[in-house]
RNA sequence: GGAGCGGUAGUUCAGUUGGUUAGAACGCUGCCCUGUCACGGCAGAGGUCGCGGGUUCGAGUCCCGUCCGUUCCGCCA
C-alpha cells in the first residue's frame, strides 16, 4: 500500500505518529508562508500543512499543487491547539505536518468543483461520473447500496436461502413492458432479450426443487424514464416453495424493517414493528391510491348516498350514471388561498376531473364554498358530522366512475400531503396492500393482468373466472413506503389448467400460450410445488433510505432520461461488418 | 407520442420596455500574505447569449423552425 492510514482514521488517539497518506486535493490554502491542504479520500478529508520552517522542500512542491491532483504525503499527526480545532471536519482536532510529498498524478481544470454544496447541471455530472462520484454525497449512497445489499444477502442466508444467478440473454415473450433485443449472430433473424425480471426462470427453480431461491438481480426494461426508472435496474428477490403469502409477507417486513432500522437509525417507523396490511379495496376507498402515504391522515369519506340525495346535480348525476362520491377533510385548509385552490384544482382536472369542488372554513367566519347553495340545512349538517369538519379547515370533494374519483381526489390528498411539510423524510410509513384485482380492463376493453399472469387467484374467487373475471382477487401483495411501491409478490399457480385457464381469459390463444408460455405449461405438468415470491427495486429502496429525488443519485453509472449513457457516448454505432455478421441492416438511422 | 420548464463565461445564475463596451458569484491565471479551514488582498484572462431563419435603424430580449437538457402524462404484465 502508497499509505499507511485513511484520512478517516485519524484523531487525537493517533496523533504523534508518522503517517503516509493518499488522496485529492479537495482545496488548499497558501498563506504565503504556510500552506494549508485539505487532502480527500473516501474516508474524509484531512487538513495537511506545509511549514517552509519545517521543511523547504516539501513546501516549495507544495505551492504547486491544484484542485483534484493526486498526492502522497508523509508526515505527523499533531494535535491542534484548542482554538485551532475547526468543529465542521470529523478530523478537525488534529492535522498532519508534512515532511515528504510526492505529486502522483496531476489534474486538469475540472469542469465543475468536487463540491456537495454546488448545483451541476446532471448531463455534465453523468458525462464527467468520474469526477461526480468523488463528491461525499455520492460517495455515501454507494456505501449505503453496499451495506443495504449486504443486509439483503445475509438475511436470507441466515434464512437458508440460495443466490442462483439466472441467464441474461433469455426469451422473449411479448407482454407487459418492452424488452431490449440481442441479436443473434449464429441464428440470423432471432433474437434474445434481456429480461424485465427473472419472474419466470425462478419459478421454474421451485419446479426444479431449489425451495428457496433469492437473487439481486439486474433487469432490463425498454421504456421511456423517469426520476424513478431506469433502463437497466436491480431488484432483490426470493421465490419460495410451500408458503402462503403471510410467510413471503412476514420475511420482508422483518428484512425491510432490519434495513431502514440499520441504515436510517434516527428515523421515526410510524408504522411500528410489524407492518400493518390493508386491502387494495381499502387503500382505493380511504385514500385513492394503491400505494398510499400514510404519514398522514385525510382519510376519505364515501357520500355516495348524500350526494344521490342532493340539488346539487354535478354530484347527483355522477352517481345516477354509476359513480361514487367522496369527500375529504384537510386540517388546517382553511388557511387556503384562492391561488392555491385553483392549483390543486388543475391538479384534480390532470387526473380526469372535470373541477374540484371544496369547502373552506376560515379561522373567525362562516364556512364557505360555491356549492353550499345546493343544500339545505341537514344535508350540511349530516356532511359536516360524517367529516367532523371543525373551524380552520377544508373539505375536499369528488364525484364520478370509481378510478376517476381515486385518481383526482388522491392526488389532491398528496399534494395536500406536501403542502402542509406533513410528508417528513424523517418519518416512515410500511404498509402491505393485499388482495389486488386478477385483472384489468385495458383502455382498448381488452383484459389484462394486473400484477401478472402467472399470479394466483384467491381460492374463494376461483369461480369468479368464469362468471365475472374482472371482479376476482388475486394473491397479489405490494410493500408500500411512505407513499412509494417498493415492490410486490404473489402466489403463483402451480397447476397446468388453471393456468391454461388463465391465459385463456386474458386472450392468449392456445396456440400462443405454447409459444410463448409452453416451457412453463410444461414444467406445471411434471409435480410443481405451491410457490410464491416477491420482488423489491433496490434502487429505489436506496433512493427512500438516502433521501435522494430521483435513482439516479444512487446509481454509480446510471442513464439519462433517453437511455443514453453519457460519458460511455452509448448506444453507440457499429461497424458495418460487426452489424452484417449480425444478420442485421440498418434501415432508419437516427 | 404529448405537455411544461430550461439552454447567457469553466460552473451556478442575473440581464428592466428591443438601445452604448453583456454582468455577478464561485472557479481559473499571476502577484502579495505564516494559522487558515467558504482564508484574505491586488491584478487579469475568460462569451458564436444552443443552432438556423425572420421582424427591426438596432435582437441575449420579439416571431418561426430546429437541436439539446430536464420534469410530468402516455408507457412501465
Amino acid at each position: 500500500m502508497l499509505k499507511t492510514h485513511s484520512n478517516g482514521e485519524l484523531n487525537k488517539k493517533t496523533a504523534n505518529t508518522e503517517v503516509t497518506l493518499c488522496g485529492w486535493v479537495n482545496s488548499w490554502r497558501d498563506h504565503g508562508g504556510v500552506i494549508f491542504i485539505d487532502l480527500r479520500d473516501r474516508s474524509g478529508v484531512v487538513q495537511i500543512v506545509f511549514d517552509p520552517e519545517h521543511n523547504k522542500e516539501a513546501h516549495a512542491i507544495a505551492e504547486h499543487l491544484r484542485s483534484e491532483f493526486v498526492i502522497k504525503a508523509k508526515g505527523t499527526v499533531r494535535e491542534r491547539p484548542a482554538e485551532m480545532v475547526n468543529p465542521n471536519l470529523n478530523t478537525g482536532e488534529i492535522e498532519v505536518l508534512i515532511d515528504e510529498i510526492d505529486i502522483l498524478n496531476k489534474a486538469k481544470t475540472p469542469p465543475f468543483e468536487v463540491d456537495d454544496n454546488k448545483e451541476v447541471r446532471e448531463d455534465l455530472r453523468l458525462e464527467y461520473r468520474y469526477l461526480d462520484l468523488r463528491r461525499p454525497k455520492m460517495q455515501k449512497n454507494l456505501k449505503v447500496r453496499h451495506q443495504t445489499t449486504k443486509i439483503i444477502r445475509d438475511y436470507f442466508d441466515e434464512k437458508d436461502f440460495l443466490e442462483i444467478e439466472t441467464p441474461i440473454l433469455i426469451k422473449g415473450t411479448p407482454e407487459g413492458s418492452r424488452e431490449y433485443l440481442v441479436p443473434a449472430r449464429l441464428h440470423h433473424g432471432k433474437f434474445y432479450v434481456l429480461p424485465q425480471s427473472p419472474q419466470q426462470l425462478k419459478q421454474l427453480l421451485m419446479v426444479g426443487g431449489l425451495e428457496r431461491y433469492f437473487q439481486v438481480a439486474r433487469c432490463f426494461r425498454d421504456e421511456d424514464q423517469r426520476g424513478d426508472r431506469q433502463p437497466e435496474f436491480t431488484q432483490f428477490e426470493i421465490e419460495m416453495s410451500f408458503v402462503d403469502q403471510d410467510d413471503v409477507q412476514n420475511l420482508f417486513s422483518e428484512l425491510i424493517l432490519r434495513i431502514v432500522k440499520e441504515i436510517n437509525p434516527h428515523k421515526k417507523i410510524l408504522s411500528g414493528d410489524t407492518v400493518p396490511k390493508m386491502t387494495y379495496q381499502d387503500a382505493m376507498d380511504k385514500y385513492g391510491s394503491d400505494k398510499p402515504d400514510l404519514r398522514f391522515g385525510m382519510e376519505f369519506v364515501d357520500i355516495t348516498d348524500w350526494a344521490s340525495k342532493s340539488d346539487f346535480s354535478v354530484f347527483a348525476s355522477a352517481v345516477k350514471e354509476g359513480g361514487i362520491a367522496r369527500v375529504f377533510k384537510c386540517p388546517d385548509g382553511g388557511s387556503l388561498t384562492r391561488k392555491e385552490i385553483d392549483k390543486f384544482t388543475e391538479l384534480a382536472q390532470q387526473n380526469g376531473a372535470k373541477g374540484l369542488a371544496y369547502i373552506l372554513w376560515r379561522k373567525g367566519e362562516e364556512p364557505a364554498s360555491p356549492i353550499l347553495k345546493f343544500f339545505n340545512e341537514e344535508q350540511i349538517k349530516e356532511l359536516y358530522e360524517k367529516t367532523n369538519f371543525k373551524e380552520g379547515d377544508a373539505l375536499f370533494f369528488g364525484a364520478g366512475d370509481f378510478h376517476t374519483v381515486c385518481d383526482s381526489l388522491g392526488a389532491v390528498r398528496v399534494a395536500l400531503g406536501d403542502h402542509f411539510g406533513l410528508r417528513k423524510n424523517e418519518e416512515i410509513y410500511l404498509l402491505w396492500i393485499t388482495d389486488f384485482p386478477m385483472f384489468e380492463k385495458g383502455s382498448d376493453g381488452s383484459i389484462g393482468a394486473c400484477h401478472h399472469p402467472f399470479t394466483r387467484p384467491k381460492a374463494e374467487d376461483v369461480d369468479l373466472l368464469d362468471s365475472d373475471p374482472l371482479k376476482a382477487c388475486a394473491v397479489a401483495y405490494d410493500m408500500v413506503m411512505n407513499g412509494v411501491e417498493l415492490g410486490g409478490g404473489s402466489i403463483r399457480i402451480h397447476e397446468r389448467d388453471l393456468q391454461a385457464k388463465i391465459f385463456d381469459i386474458l386472450g392468449i390463444t392456445k396456440e400462443d400460450a405454447e409459444r410463448r408460455f409452453g416451457h412453463m405449461l410444461r414444467a406445471f405438468e411434471y409435480g410443481a410445488p405451491p410457490h410464491g415470491g416477491i420482488a423489491f427495486g433496490l434502487d429505489r429502496l436506496i433512493m427512500l433510505l438516502c433521501d435522494e429525488p430521483n435513482i439516479r443519485e444512487v446509481i454509480a453509472f446510471p442513464k439519462n432520461q433517453n437511455a443514453q449513457d453519457l460519458m460511455l457516448g452509448a448506444p453507440g454505432v457499429m461497424p458495418n461488418d460487426q452489424i452484417e455478421e449480425l444478420g442485421i441492416k440498418i434501415i432508419d438511422e437516427e
